[in-house]
DNA sequence: TGCCAGGCCGGGT
DNA sequence: ACCCGGCATGGC
């Protein structure tokens, strides 16, 4: 029996050498990443582009662009996302904390460690764990692990997690079991993600092709599910 | 056609 | 402290 620090390093390994590295966050900005990380919530990705496409033609992948939009507009542009009237008041909200934080530019948050930050962004109406990890990782690059559903599927799938795991028992897990190093936490998610989107969707074990096939300990066990 | 997608919040036990 | 409905569009 393999240590977890062991089986990680080896489930990443197989990943990585099937998909190589992933150069995540899509999106050029940390404004941008920030936004796209709001986007996405409960929503595929796919959809969350048509939204950005509509928010760069409108100058709104900036602060003070999209500042400058009024709700409508903004509901209107992210409309393909989903959720377009929640998500309209997330964006504004986190605008006005990027506004009363940083003065608008995210950039200057990056004093601050990410104890701080994940409060910080926390404190927000529409952000949570998973949001908030994203955004410090991927924005902020700093070292804190993120956890998606895909995370939890996919390793409550090999019996490495209870599916009963909450979104920070998940999160210790991988961060008491790899090295602190924010290129490997955000390749790492990643890789995960590519795996979730292909392999490892809700109703479809699918595994067959899986780079993580060899760790599995039996058959996949869908009714296990939903913890 | 129905189910699903890179969650989160608020109200009810 | 859980549990659950609601939120909304696009793809397969």
């Amino acid at each position: 029996m393999a240590k977890n620090s062991e089986i990680l390093k080896l489930m990443y390994e197989a990943m990585l050498s099937r998909f190589g590295h992933q150069r995540w966050w899509p999106g050029d900005t940390p404004f941008e990443v920030a936004v796209g990380a709001v986007l996405t919530q409960n929503t595929s990705w796919s959809n969350v582009e048509k939204a950005i496409a509509n928010l760069r033609a409108l100058g709104a992948l900036e602060y003070e662009g999209m500042r400058y939009l009024d709700r409508d507009a903004l509901c209107a542009a992210i409309r393909p996302a989903g959720y377009f009237n929640q998500k309209a008041n997330k964006l504004l909200h986190l605008l006005d904390w990027l506004g009363e934080n940083g003065g608008g530019k995210i950039e200057s948050l990056s004093e601050q460690g990410v104890q701080s930050l994940r409060e910080g962004l926390l404190s927000i109406n529409g952000i949570g764990p998973e949001t908030a990890d994203s955004i410090v990782l991927y924005a902020l690059n700093k070292p804190t692990f993120v956890v998606d559903a895909y995370t939890h599927r996919i390793f409550a799938r090999h019996e490495i997690i209870s599916p009963e795991s909450t979104y920070y028992e998940i999160k210790d897990f991988f961060e008491g079991n790899l090295p602190t190093d924010v290129d490997l936490f955000k390749d790492f998610h990643a890789q995960i993600v590519t795996v979730g989107k292909r392999f490892c969707r809700k109703r479809e074990p699918a595994c067959d092709d899986c780079p993580l096939k060899e760790f599995l300990s039996g058959p996949v066990k869908l009714q296990e599910e939903r913890g």
